[in-house]
DNA sequence: GTCTATACGGCGATAGAC
DNA sequence: GTCTATCGCCGTATAGAC
């Protein structure tokens, strides 16, 4: 249901998608993807110039993905404070769904950040304006006084580096316990929604 | 002065932590690694009888450094937000002298994490005593009551997380403007700090 | 469009002289 | 211990038949 493999175009780019993220550009092999795919290398070649040219095309697909239209929900006309918890709710419940986009976008953006940069231009993904909504709340007197910047930083942070770190908090924390992990990853919700709003309500 | 280039087995390592850092352990190449020590592959092969067993030793050494001794900081007879903001402090000045750090470890963890078990348990880390000490301050009415796990992984993902993604932040937050970035993290402290213990204290 | 077979290069590892 | 030369594999990419 999530993929159509109806055309072998769509088939490479579904078994690209799966290698790519879990092996990263470096790690995957094209005979790999062409297992996952159930064709040959050739035909890997034939649709997709080169391997480059063919993580390109995933990598695209993959930050469109990450980078869901925040902007929305904060355009809506609502108490900051519910904006954020519908900011945090947004990005996790998106996270759970894909929970190894952290751990990849990060190995790819510290490998090759200029193709990082290309595509948040193309997207045309601006910081600005979500600064800007979070200091005339902080003019309201809505929450407390502080850098948005940083707030932006911690908010983010705490959302998307525990997915980057899965295998550290899995045996850390949880001794290899799966379910216990998958237990702690849905509090996180919660937790984080709460430590945020007390750290910036006012009184 | 932080490298002793006397003997050929330091050099090697030494060049080996810059490449490997650089690179991680598949980007790598032996190589580059014998230019940057001024030698040639064979040599490299002679003092470490491959590849693998070479990274093994770099990666050893640096997982010794990022698990610093916090256990003496949560020791000490102090009030507990005083230990936490000497955690943030001890660990932030880590990361802005290795700001490599956990870029490197996470995808070196996502790889093949049982190499990071095997260190963790090597050693001797544990997360137990930190998290009794957290439940004691609880107790006491020092902090709110909440899960002392998340709390530890907020802190973390603040601290850490930054770093992980400092290209992007570089880019979306900064323009690319280098200086603007350093003293945004230069920053990091006494915000991580505020927006903890604002989080935490009661009332 | 899809396959098999193969060319080509890069890289880890080894042999062997000094 | 350190070097040069080279082996052998593996992975990307291409040639060419069907």
């Amino acid at each position: 249901m999530n993929t159509k493999k109806d055309n072998t175009e769509d088939k490479i780019l579904d078994a690209a998608k799966n290698v790519f993220i879990k092996k990263g550009m470096e790690g995957a092999r094209m005979q790999e993807i062409a297992n996952e795919a159930g064709i040959n290398k050739a035909l890997l070649h034939y649709y997709f110039r080169s391997k480059d040219k063919l993580f390109d095309a995933i990598f695209s697909k993959i930050i469109g993905l990450a980078f869901p239209k925040i902007g929305q929900i904060f355009q809506a006309d609502q108490p900051f404070v519910s904006k954020v918890e519908q900011i945090i709710d947004t990005y996790l419940d998106l996270l759970m769904k894909h929970p190894y986009l952290p751990a990849f976008i990060l190995k790819e953006v510290n490998r090759d950040p200029s193709m990082f940069f290309k595509l948040v231009l193309k997207h045309g993904f601006s910081i600005a304006p979500i600064l800007k909504i979070v200091t005339e709340a902080m003019d309201r007197g809505e929450i407390i006084r502080m850098n948005p910047q940083h707030l932006v930083v911690h908010v983010l942070s705490m959302c998307i580096f525990p997915f980057a770190a899965k295998p550290v908090i899995n045996f850390v924390l949880f001794n290899e316990d799966k379910q216990a992990t998958q237990a702690f990853f849905e509090e996180r919700k919660q937790e984080v929604k709460a430590f945020v709003i007390r750290a910036i309500s006012p009184e």
